[in-house]
DNA sequence: GTAATAGTGTCTATTAGACACTATAAT
DNA sequence: ATTATAGTGTCTAATAGACACTATTAC
């Protein structure tokens, strides 16, 4: 400690991609097949090792966008999730990941012939239930990212991330559905969200529905920050008559 | 990208440490004058690089916190903040940083004679409004800090954390008021907090006041998540009659 | 008594939640 | 007309916010 000549230790730093979409009206994972070791084969979040040691983490997180998920960073919202370093979480060496969270609109299946061929959209359900193996820690940050993106649909507009640059109020409601694991009452829906100011602002006069009454295009408004908060419906907790 | 023999590039990891307190009513930080080079003198988060290889990083940051702020970790709330690694943010190379937040019950000053001895409480507004200048890209760090601490005073019962290990419900408004920057009403703070289950739970008679009627003492509930939320008052935004 | 702090009750306006109908399109 | 989705209105219970008084101690 009093060591005129200590250097501190270096770890290797990388950059790993929670990338959530809806599918179906069910939130998808992007993962990737890994096509290297450790863990060859299995199913992993994209991402990887900075280039050089000049190059800014965030930039980092944007190239493997790019590269391994084929999409453009310019459409997604992208955020720090959290720090993950434990020693010994991979077998190379230490290795310190930094995690972050993209949301995507509905998208096609990334594009073979690039990095991205091995991607596939997975069920988010099936990681957290374990049904789906993922390396290293990997569902872990899974886990995180989708606890992450569920409070803050509560108090930000995070869901507009979600959709298209235009959507209807349903689509957005659909949103909240899937990645709540609940269902809403579409007029209290409606209501709340049209009362939220500056959450979303109309768009275009309507959409050509496939059948139905055509719906009202709305797109995202100026206010990031929800006030009055969404607020996610209280699960019947186990917590039953206790106390007051 | 195809290079066989590429290796990653290697970095330095560090923490930081953004602990919180309040003294008189008044939300502090910890700060340290640096001793050495670069910004020798200037006033720092506590912190430092991982002390080996294999160091696991939260275990750094409470090594840390017993170091430079002679501070038992046991009785700290301390919770990963963000990651700071812009290239250049350190004249010595390349440093990500790895931010922690800790909430202190007020505590007497850092104990002389250890590491901590330069360590020294500072009015977190005075860092904010930038009276007081920060090494590094501090003063961001602790602006992160602060918003955190807002932001989860509303959905957990981290102002608990800020009391010891009793406290009259004043106190606990005073922390609300304190990190908030605002006032409320004592009968309805009252009235929410009694009746946010599991928040606060009775612990012993009275205290003995210096003066007045003696208060209950009440200690941390076991309900970390807050249901329902403190609601942090809207302050009367300049967006005055915007739309409906 | 006075001073000082702790604690409670009430009234009102707003909001959340439950619920059923009307509107507009494709077929 | 039928089917399918979009959108609105109303009632009620709970809550937030404003506000004034009573309670218990030290002196």
């Amino acid at each position: 400690m009093a060591d005129d000549r200590w250097t501190p230790p270096e770890v290797m730093l990388a950059v790993d991609l929670v990338i959530l979409t809806l599918r179906r009206s069910l939130l998808h994972v992007l993962l990737i097949e890994r096509g290297i070791e450790p863990y060859k084969g299995t199913l992993a979040l994209p991402g990887g090792f900075l280039q050089h040691a000049e190059e800014d983490i965030t930039a980092a997180a944007h190239r493997e966008l790019a590269e391994e998920a084929d999409m453009d960073v310019e459409t997604l919202h992208l955020e720090h999730l959290g720090v993950y370093g434990a020693p010994g979480r991979d077998p190379r060496g230490r290795v310190v990941s930094v995690a972050f969270l993209a949301i995507a609109p509905r998208l096609p299946e990334p594009a073979a012939g690039t990095d991205a061929a091995a991607a596939r959209w997975q069920r988010a359900d099936q990681v957290l239930s374990g049904d789906l193996e993922l390396a290293f820690d990997h569902r872990r940050i899974v886990e995180d990212g989708v606890e992450n993106a569920r409070a803050k649909l509560e108090h930000s507009a995070l869901a507009t991330a979600f959709c298209g640059p235009t959507f209807t109020i349903t689509d957005l409601q659909r949103v909240y559905e899937a990645v709540w694991g609940i269902s809403l009452d579409p007029r209290n829906f409606y209501r709340k969200v049209q009362k939220t100011s500056g959450f979303i602002v109309a768009a275009g006069p309507e959409r050509k529905g496939t059948t139905g009454r055509p719906a009202r295009l709305f797109r995202a408004g100026p206010q990031k920050a929800l006030n009055p908060p969404m607020v996610r419906p209280v699960e019947p907790s186990i917590m039953k008559g206790s106390g007051q």
